[in-house]
DNA sequence: TAAAATTATAAGAATCATTACGATTTATAT
DNA sequence: ATATAAATCGTAATGATTCTTATAATTTTA
């Protein structure tokens, strides 16, 4: 179960146990798939309603940095998902709806060569958009 | 020069000429690379003080809707460029420190095709990363 | 060629996502 | 139990973008 991993990793990294982080990566543990800051958010205030915008931000952020979350911008918003625990380097075919995803195992840098080397590269990013088959269904 | 063809095509579909179109289309024409909104504000600043946020913006979606203009989404901003004249599907090499591109004439869609598709594709994002030679040097 | 219709603009307020900050509370090691 | 460092709250600030409204400019039409 990776909630636990990661609680671990945050515990020997120093940083503290709180219920609130707790509570935001079974989120991600639970729905593995995008979720917006104010999905969390919503998701959390049942539970903490003096809930503050601050504390989402600032965990979003270190839990991307520890590489227990991961992050694409889409529409302008930046949405998170649990890192996919199969650590080998894919990508994915996101649901735009509910941000539900696949993955893709071919990555197209690996036949991607340039001609002349006068960029120096240091990333890229593919993916995939459309409508996974719920969402696809109630939209009809 | 693609710059003409832009205003005819305006003055076809019934959009006035106006300087300011004039310029913005010239900018984006002689500059060849992702622009970012305020990058157009601060060059027509120079020659209309009074140039107003909303008149770059609603122009930029004009040009975006009409094919004038290409945009992608880079850290949180959007960003344009002029449409490439080669009509055909292609991706973008793009340098983060001056928006300069070189084409990709391979698409991963080409050979990407997923196993059970349950996913309805809509589209995709395919952009590599990284620096071009003169913004590389600077940061040595 | 003047009036009417249409379109463009400026100025600023509104919105939306995100980040920042001082004050307060909480978790954890001792 | 308590000290201390970290986490959180409440709210303000920021940055990009959109909306509103009033005015100006241009084109159309009579």
């Amino acid at each position: 179960m990776q909630l636990e991993e990661a609680m671990k990793m945050l515990k020997e990294k120093g940083y503290k146990h709180t219920d609130k982080r707790e509570d935001m990566l079974a989120l991600f543990s639970k729905e593995k798939r995008y979720l917006a800051a104010k999905d969390v958010l919503e998701f959390l205030q049942h539970k903490y309603s003096g809930l503050s915008f601050d504390t989402i931000y600032r965990n979003l952020s270190l839990f991307t940095e520890l590489g227990i979350l991961e992050a694409t911008e889409l529409d302008g918003e930046k949405k998170f998902r649990f890192t996919c625990s199969t650590n080998n380097h894919h990508h994915h075919l996101i649901c735009l709806d509910c941000g539900v995803t696949k993955h893709i195992h071919a990555c197209p840098m690996d036949t991607f060569q340039e001609k002349d080397d006068t960029f120096r590269i240091v990333g890229h990013k593919f993916e995939v958009y459309g409508y996974c088959e719920e969402c696809h269904e109630q939209n009809i």
